[in-house]
DNA sequence: TCAATATATGAACAATCATTCATATATTAA
DNA sequence: TTAATATATGAATGATTGTTCATATATTGA
């Protein structure tokens, strides 16, 4: 099972998922920093509440009953990190999920932490 | 698609992992706290050498080229969280992977940054 | 029992991070 | 253009965290 790969830092490398070699350093880096993402019960939240719904900023904050610049912050990180997209609306911006791939993830930890 | 679950605070619930229902707010809290296990790179480094090879304490430390206290101590935040297990031998103590599933969470991770 | 070796751990420190507060930017309606 | 509204963002702050250093515990062989 060999995938060449595009990494975040945009050069080409070819990965093993088998047992026997260790991926490369900045690869490993690069997981860390993105479960680092995923790390935080805010922005599991919201990520929980756009697989449901495309919701605007205020909305997420009602949502959670948090300020708007809080949310605001951390939708900043899950953007910075493509996790979730938006669009405009007149003064409202929409956020959504960028991809089903994000919401995998969360289903396989689900899954870890539920036996 | 509902499962019968046993959280980490050891009481049963029940999970959707359908549109359209937020799990508990405790669940959230919980799945946070494992991703931010996985969520540093020293962490990571230890689980993908233990996928290789069972190892000792010391070994991980020349592997990684870390102090071995260093090492101790991250590898005692992964047994809290149950990603390993160890068996002494003699004076040397022994790491694996507690199961398969943590490495099906970080090939899930590997395969979302390599697009 | 004593020395040597492997591992664990508490305290301290520097670095990182989430939130808050104040304010800036952008859009719309008047 | 001005007021109102939605969102973004820089600075400050308190909390959390990874590593180091010193030391404790556990095992083995002499």
């Amino acid at each position: 099972m060999t995938k060449a790969i595009h990494s975040h830092h945009g050069h080409e490398e070819t990965v093993q998922l088998t047992r026997g070699l260790m991926p490369k350093e900045e690869l490993l880096y690069d997981l860390a920093e993105l479960y680092k993402v995923f790390g935080d019960s805010t922005r599991i939240k919201i990520l929980f509440a756009l697989y449901e719904n495309e919701m605007c900023v205020c909305g997420i904050a009602e949502l959670l009953n948090m300020t708007q610049s809080a949310i605001s912050h951390q939708l900043k990180v899950l953007r910075q990190n493509k996790l979730v997209k938006f669009r405009r609306e007149g003064k409202t911006i929409f956020y959504s999920l960028s991809d089903d791939h994000v919401f995998k993830i969360l289903g396989q930890g689900l899954e870890h932490i539920t036996e």
